[in-house]
RNA sequence: GGGAGCGUGCCGGAAUUGGUAGACGGACUCGACUCAAAAUCGAGCGCCUUCGGGCAUGUGGGUUCGAGUCCCACCGCUCCCACCA
């Protein structure tokens, strides 16, 4: 069922609805206008500021639904507080390095800087047809040097604060795409998020930033983002993954039981366990490892530590991973009771977290247990239920809580306090200390990549690493290099560049060849929007204090750790710096769901089959082989077929209803099924209120000159000149200030677009049923209040049919005459006073009938009237009722 | 294994935060208009019914005058983290 045509839908008349020309038109108008540049509060004015933004895009060239989703939320948000007399932020920018810039490069010859450029022309001009309110003279593209010249710069604040350092570093080396990954680009089979290889383990020199230097202030401050998903919070929280406990020294002995001098220090969360300790388990990457295995068991721990880094790989993807290891030969003494114990290496321990070591306690810890079972080690339990004590046992499940025993002085402690006297202990004698550790690692931010931000040092034999001295900034990226097809890092065979002279001594020296992870050019730019100009820094302080911290940001769920954790660690570095006065970037944020296509799959063959080819979508068979297809709305990807391209919506029904559409299909931040016959329904809404404003024009009703106001309709009807008003005009004058009510409140806090939508639906029902029978002032009301409401979701025809009713004369400068320019509608409560309302009569609870009654009847006299009602007397058979509850304006519960 | 969230008509989704469940829209059915179709307009649309009413928000309990909403247990789904000591 192909959706009609919009042209179709219309009645003769004055004209009809066709958005792909009157969108256009205002579109052109806006820009000439310069509507939507954002307004400078004057000097010295305590501004009512409002920043909404949009994650910027990477500009891949196309755009897709999930941006349209993004921008149109924004939009709308940026939209409302305009006409709330905010002075909004409202920006938009390209996330424009990055590797796919790179390898499409290099498949088609031409230059990435070009490639990009090309995209992000192209990418505009889609978004400019969605008749987004967004200010281009802020935008920025991180690729361009006049914003990575400050990405430089900050690197350089990093530098200088000491939080930006080299180390040689077990980095993981993707094979195909040639360079290093970070953790988080590795996925948990170990391969690349970007090329699908597995990822090898190579040791280079690399930039890391020291973002666990702020771990504990990025874990504290989330508590205080009020304005965000409980969801992203608690992802945050994982990652960083604070865990508080002690690290723990056991001496190694030799044959004899004396100390060798050697010690291991464990980490433990549970110090209170220390007395069931009956091994100690390295991980077999530590560097004691070596140096502490015996002859006896060397050919055995080469043999395991050779397993281990062939197979560790692909193991982390087995189910029930088997724990492997082998005693080293080495014993340590257990510092709490004195025991010796046995030196291991395990797979399951790993090098880089914590010490690198543990204390194996099988009795409470599974992992340990499971080793200790398999290799027969001892299994002492320390901790008991106490017997006396029933909150142990707590609401069906063992709780941590419980009594030491076989803990020498320990015995009889509960374990929580056993957990601070054991570690104290620890501490007071030397065996010991309290400790924090995160999961969080360093930023590794170096990338052997050409089309990225150059990292701004120089490489001195003398001097050493050298900053590039911030006036010579920017550290320009060559264009024009050849590029070849895969071979490690472009720009070090790029003699010509790198080769410079040291900024400090003048010796011939060597440039820097890794540039920066993207995510550094994207941990800033909502600053720099606030100053885009700013040609000696990357913001001026006043101008950042001034509209940020961002108080709406709108965004895909994928970036709920890393960009968020990046931007929040840039925030507070920068903040120390003094650069910013501010201790959050994002005060609010907003998770938008994704988009989804309807989906068609053969589950025989399991290929994906086109909707174009589905011939019949209530009995959907594949075209060539008859089979019954399986239907269901997933993601859009190309390799689905299940796309559909925002410019073909946008050209058969307007953006107005592509925007609507989206908005009301489904709330924010859940996922959004994309269906064209929803969006036929919508393009109907739209065509209504057209045709409701056309017999609006024929009546002769115009909106010129305040007519329609609050302040107009309240100063006619005081003026005693009006006459009461009648049924249908009260009805109207209701559903007017009901929907600016409802409305108001669905976009206020947390944002409901989709019942805002359906509230404007029901104003225009109410409008189609009561206008004709309503006199001219309160239909004035009525079409002013539904076009400003309507203004913010669907901002062409808002304005059309503005224009059309006279709000705007055809000369009046739109600056201050556009639709957009308007004020949000106030609520008139006396329009919304009603004399009899509806009570409902509940016997024992359940419903069984309502009475009209009078709006304003107490208590007392609302228990007479249900009393007396029919209902009662039908259900009560004459009794009197035992209990009577009363809630005024709602029901009567008579129990009898 | 740990954490977060979600289960409501044929479908997307509402429900003033404990007070008439199913707003609004889609799909569908019937009717008007039409030679006809589309569009438009009007009506119907949870299930059962002996037409009194009964049953319904994943299942089973509980609290309450009253539960989609709160509590407990279970079932199912989604997402994040995961040999993190």
């Amino acid at each position: 069922m192909p959706p009609v045509s919009p042209a179709s839908g219309t009645t003769a008349g004055h004209g009809r609805y066709s958005p792909g020309d009157l969108e256009g038109r205002w579109q052109k108008a806006w820009q000439e206008a310069g509507l939507d540049r954002t307004p400078e509060p004057d000097a010295g004015e305590a501004a009512d500021t409002f920043y909404a933004l949009s994650m910027f895009p990477y500009p891949s060239g196309n755009l897709h639904m999930g941006h349209v989703r993004n921008y149109v939320i924004t939009d709308v948000i940026a939209r409302v507080q305009r006409l709330r007399g905010r002075r909004v932020l409202h920006p938009m920018g390209w996330d424009a390095f990055g590797l796919p810039a790179e390898n499409a490069a290099i498949e088609r010859g031409v230059d990435p800087g070009d490639w990009t450029d090309q995209n992000i022309a192209s990418m505009r001009q889609q978004l400019a047809q969605l008749g987004l309110s967004i200010d281009w003279e802020r935008e920025v593209a991180t690729c361009h040097s006049d914003y990575y010249r400050w990405t430089q710069w900050l690197f350089l604040q990093f530098m200088e604060a000491g939080l930006a350092y080299r180390k040689e570093a077990t980095v993981n080396w993707d094979p195909i795409d040639q360079t290093v990954l970070a953790n988080e680009q590795v996925d948990g089979e170990g391969r690349s998020w970007r090329s699908g290889a597995l990822v090898e383990k190579r040791q280079l020199r690399q930039w890391f930033l020291k973002i666990t230097a702020y771990a504990d202030q990025l874990l504290d401050d989330l508590p205080k983002l009020e304005g965000w998903p409980e969801r992203v919070r608690t992802m945050q929280a994982n990652w960083i993954g604070r865990s508080t406990g002690a690290e723990l020294i056991f001496e190694v002995v030799n044959d004899a039981g004396t100390g060798t001098g050697e010690r291991i220090t464990v980490f433990t969360t549970r110090p209170d366990t220390i007395h069931g300790a009956s091994y100690v388990v390295l991980a077999p990457d530590h560097p004691l490892v070596s140096r502490l295995t015996t002859a006896e068991q060397s050919m055995a721990v080469e043999a395991f530590c050779d397993l281990v880094s062939r197979q560790s790989e692909q193991d982390r993807v087995a189910e029930d991973r088997p724990k492997r290891g082998v005693p080293i030969g080495a014993m340590v003494r257990n510092p709490a009771n004195g025991e010796l114990i046995p030196l291991w290496i395990a797979d399951y321990v790993l090098a880089d977290y914590g010490t690198g070591a543990v204390m194996g306690v099988p009795a409470h810890d599974h992992r340990d247990f499971a080793f200790a079972r398999q290799y027969e080690l001892p299994v002492r339990q320390v901790i008991v239920p106490a017997a006396s004590d029933e909150h142990a046992f707590e609401g069906g499940a063992w709780t941590e809580a419980g009594v030491l025993i076989h803990s020498g002085r320990f015995d009889g402690l509960g374990s929580t306090e056993a957990r601070e006297a054991i570690a104290a202990a620890a501490e007071a004698e030397g065996w010991g200390r309290k400790t924090v550790q995160f999961r969080l690692r360093d930023w590794l931010i170096s990338r052997q990549r050409y089309w990225g931000c150059p990292i701004p040092v120089i490489h001195c034999d003398s001097c050493g690493v050298v900053p590039v001295p911030a006036e010579q900034l920017p550290v320009e990226l060559p264009r024009n290099v050849a590029l070849a097809a895969k071979g490690g890092s472009p720009l070090a065979q790029l003699e010509s560049w790198w080769q410079v002279d040291c900024p400090c001594c003048g010796q011939p020296a060597k440039r820097e060849t890794d540039t920066m992870d993207t995510f550094m050019c994207s941990s800033w730019y909502y600053l720099r929007y606030s100053d885009a100009h700013n040609s000696r820094l990357p913001f001026a302080r006043e101008a950042v204090d001034r509209w940020l911290p961002v108080n709406q940001y709108v965004g895909g769920i994928e970036h709920a750790i890393l960009h968020l954790l990046y931007s929040r660690f840039f925030t507070k570095v920068l903040r120390d710096r003094g650069l910013l006065g501010f201790n959050e970037p994002f005060q609010k944020l907003l998770t938008q769901g994704m988009v989804q296509g309807i989906t068609y799959k053969n589950p025989i063959s399991g290929k994906y089959i086109a909707p174009a080819d589905v011939a019949d979508p209530s009995d959907p068979r594949d075209p060539i082989s008859g089979e019954q297809l399986e239907t269901f709305f997933e993601k859009m990807s190309k390799s689905k077929y299940n796309g559909v391209d925002p410019a073909q919506v946008i050209e058969r029904y307007g953006a107005d209803t592509a925007r609507m559409f989206i908005l009301f299909k489904a709330p924010p931040e859940k996922d959004l099924e994309w269906d064209d016959a929803d969006v036929e329904g919508q393009f109907r809404f739209l065509q209504r209120i057209w045709r409701l404003v056309e017999a609006a024009c024929e009546r002769g009703l115009n909106l010129a000159a305040g007519a329609g106001s609050l302040e107009a309709v309240q100063a006619a009807l005081n003026s005693g000149t009006e006459a009461e008003l009648h049924g249908a005009e009260r009805e109207l004058r209701r559903a007017v200030h009901t929907a600016i009510e409802a409305i108001s409140e669905d976009l206020d806090g947390d944002y409901q677009f989709n019942t805002a939508v359906s509230e404007l639906m029901k104003l225009s029902n109410a409008m189609a049923a009561h206008l004709d029978e309503s006199r001219p002032l309160l239909a004035s009301e009525a079409l002013r209040t539904l076009l400003i409401l309507l203004a913010p979701f669907a901002p062409h025809l808002a304005e059309e049919l503005w224009t059309r009713l006279g709000g705007r004369a055809e000369n009046e400068a739109l600056q201050s005459s556009s639709i957009h320019r308007q004020q949000w509608p106030m609520v008139d409560g006396t329009a919304l006073v009603r004399d009899t309302v509806p009570l409902v009569i509940q016997i024992k609870g359940k419903v069984r009938g309502s009475l009209e009654v009078p709006a304003d009847a107490d208590k007392a006299s609302l228990e007479q009237l249900a009393l007396a009602s029919e209902i009662a007397a039908k259900w009560l058979e004459g009794k009197a009722p035992s209990r009577v509850i009363v809630v005024p304006g709602k029901l009567v519960n008579l129990v009898p």
